[in-house]
DNA sequence: AAGAACTCCTGTTGGC
DNA sequence: TGCCAACAGGAGTTCT
């Protein structure tokens, strides 16, 4: 489910909740996610205080008070839903309170020192969490090989043109590799090409020169990523099956999608006249305008 | 060693 | 209407 745009905004909804505050109780209801969860790891988050909650690549980092920090990944279908303190789910007596049984696919439970509570739902579990500590970030197997953050400086066209110099494999795929650019999925990959009007079949290596110099299809596919990962954000991310924002209120940029989940459909760039493809690339699906992006 | 295929898991959907 | 293969926002591991 949830690229950048989708765990930034979750990063924002949960910072107030969590940021100087504590962790009074933990409900931990299977050892496992994805992986196992780390050993006693309720009991290594109670009564620890959240100092700042960061964003890197697709993880969400609570850096706690005792120099841990807990890393959380949502995976496909990870959600967190906040309680709020004395809030209508928390009402002694309330409905949400009778159904006593957890929700089939509720795993964690975050309670804060202020009553308010923090639930984490993944019915696929591809989501993960692990707690380590804050000097070794840099040099974890998670952490080591993911590369630039798209909507920092440091991603800029000269920079990507020098990686994608000989790259054999297509646009697509090399948009996706986290290791290359950490943070884009399926549904921004898809509608940044669109954007930058560049098939997403076309070798990655072409996108720049032999030499590894930016070209005009190295700039508008930079500020293609840069733009749809911006209004995303601003939109509070695209909700299509899991993704909710904290206040389980949806997203709102899959209605402003281009070409994703749009097969079929009329190319909306002006002048176009094409009808938006569906194509599997690395086993996922593609959606392009095969007359507007070469 | 790059690049593609397979894998984990459950829920939903679209085509017959 | 009902059934079931295909597919879903990810990414580590294993192949070729």
């Amino acid at each position: 489910m949830p690229e950048l745009p989708e765990v930034e905004t979750v990063r924002r909804g949960l910072a107030p909740i969590l940021v100087g505050h504590r962790f009074a109780a933990v409900e931990q209801r299977r050892k496992d996610l994805r992986f196992p969860l780390p050993a006693h790891f309720a009991k290594r988050l109670e009564g620890r205080g959240i100092e700042a909650l960061d964003r890197r690549a697709k993880y969400l980092l609570a850096r706690l008070d005792d120099g841990e920090v807990l890393v959380m990944h949502l995976g496909m279908s990870g959600r967190f839903k906040v309680d709020h303190a004395n809030g209508a789910e928390s009402a002694p007596g309330s409905f949400a309170q009778k159904a006593a049984e957890a929700p089939k696919h509720e795993h964690i439970v975050f309670h804060l020192d202020d009553g308010s509570a923090v639930r984490y739902t993944d019915a696929r579990r591809f989501g993960y969490m692990d707690l380590i500590p804050a000097d070794s970030l840099d040099t974890h197997p998670l952490f080591i090989g993911l590369g630039v953050e798209p909507l920092s400086k440091d991603f800029t066209p000269a920079w990507l043109a020098g990686k994608l110099k000989g790259k054999k494999t297509s646009i697509k795929a090399a948009l996706f590799d986290q290791r290359l650019i950490a943070g884009l999925g399926n549904i921004y990959v898809c509608e940044a090409l669109f954007r930058a009007r560049i098939s997403p079949f076309r070798s990655a290596g072409t996108i720049a020169t032999k030499t590894g110099k930016a070209t005009a299809k190295t700039i508008a596919l930079v500020a293609g990523i840069k733009a749809v990962l911006e209004q995303a954000i601003e939109a509070g991310g695209s909700s299509l099956r899991d993704h909710a924002r904290t206040d389980g209120t949806l997203g709102r940029f899959q209605h402003r999608f281009k070409v994703y989940g749009r097969t079929g459909k009329p190319c909306s760039r002006k002048g176009c006249g094409g009808t938006v493809a569906r194509a599997v690339q690395n086993g996922r699906s593609s959606f392009y305008c095969p007359t507007c992006q070469r």
